[in-house]
DNA sequence: GTGCGTTTTTGCAATAGCTGCATGTTTGCG
DNA sequence: CGCAAACATGCAGCTATTGCAAAAACGCAC
């Protein structure tokens, strides 16, 4: 279905306005760049940037909803039976090219985030909303409510395991080695290790 | 010692405007009010505002520094033996009287982040900074850097309980019944029993 | 391919947070 | 009292963000 010329176009302006306005942050850096800036580079006028992103922050970010639609999905729609565990490591799996592609984009982020505080705030921002899914997940598969003890320190082991994950992408870009899904996975793997093991020394308290 | 008069009108100016500023965000919410409003009611230019917070959402968190330099300084002088999870524990315990004092704020500052995602994400800034401060002492602890595995994930969890007793103390505002310092720890002492069991578990993996 | 209803883009104006700078005030001290 | 430092203020300016209404682009019907 070619969408109409419409929402193609919608969408190449939408890129457009990413490849701009990413372009100048690696250049220029976060704050050096200004909204009439990025516009200008993606030929719209200032005030059609507001109507693609709802702030100069969710540019930098402009992937991640899709990511977190998918990780919403794979929680929800996981057959029964199948853990929170299991469809996150899921996700990650079919994330994995996606990120391999990305990694500039990634390093780039990373860089901006460290340049700008509020960057790094809304980066937290996002972190949390996906602390949130996991959360209820994993308060479903061990059977209690969200706001118990067992279900936060696990969504919150987990979220960490996840940003450690970031980490080793890093340092793969850092070397010049690509990551393999192999040891990506495996930091996941031992992290469910250590919250077994969590879980088993709260259990028979 | 008196201070001298400079410090202490510095401090009631201080207070002035927390005061302005918390009554009127409870008041109007947290958006309504603008900074104009909050310096008329704290009978200050609104240029002086910026003398004393770098922003309006500093404003709502004026306490976390102090709170933060207690902790910092728990986890960094504490005798050689005493690890992160003693010192965090001492932490807690001398920061509890102000917290139950504070109990009022503590739930507008909740309100007003529920409200403003800017402010939500200020808040994990603050808590982003909590981590790191445990990461650092955790990672000495066990011995490793803080970029390992083990640390983040011991770090994550230890946040996890931090933001779980914080919701302890609103399940008891909510019943009016004052939260007791006995509990609080318990929650703690709870979640340290969860970490050494998944401690062991990786450790003889 | 022309016309029309719908969607998008744009321009304009206004608000609000925040900062630099220059100037007037207040305070601490000799 | 008189001076230097610290503080408060006023002002101008920049940028992000939003509402609103006019203009341009699109897609479909005829």
């Amino acid at each position: 279905m070619p969408e109409g010329l419409r929402e193609r176009k919608k969408q190449r302006t939408r890129e457009q306005i990413v490849e701009a306005a990413m372009r100048l942050f690696a250049e220029r850096g976060y704050h050096a760049t200004t909204i009439a800036d990025i516009a200008t580079a993606a030929d719209v006028a200032p005030r059609t940037f507001f109507s693609y992103f709802p702030s100069k922050e969710a540019v930098v970010f402009h992937n991640v909803d899709r990511d977190l639609d998918a990780l919403a999905s794979a929680l929800r729609d996981r057959p029964p039976g199948e853990t929170a565990y299991d469809a996150l490591r899921r996700w990650i799996d079919a994330m994995f090219d996606e990120w391999i592609a990305e990694e500039d984009e990634a390093l780039l982020r990373k860089r901006l985030c460290r340049e700008d505080e509020g960057l790094a705030n809304f980066q937290g921002g996002v972190f949390a909303r996906i602390q949130e899914l996991l959360l209820e997940a994993i308060a479903q598969d061990l059977g209690e409510p969200p706001d118990a003890l067992r279900p936060r320190l696990v969504a919150a082991a987990t979220m960490a395991a996840l940003t450690a994950i970031e980490g080793t992408f890093d340092d793969k870009a850092a070397q010049r080695t690509p990551a393999g899904k192999g040891e990506v996975l495996a930091v996941l793997d031992d992290a469910m290790l250590f919250l077994r093991g969590g879980i088993d020394a709260l259990q028979d308290r």
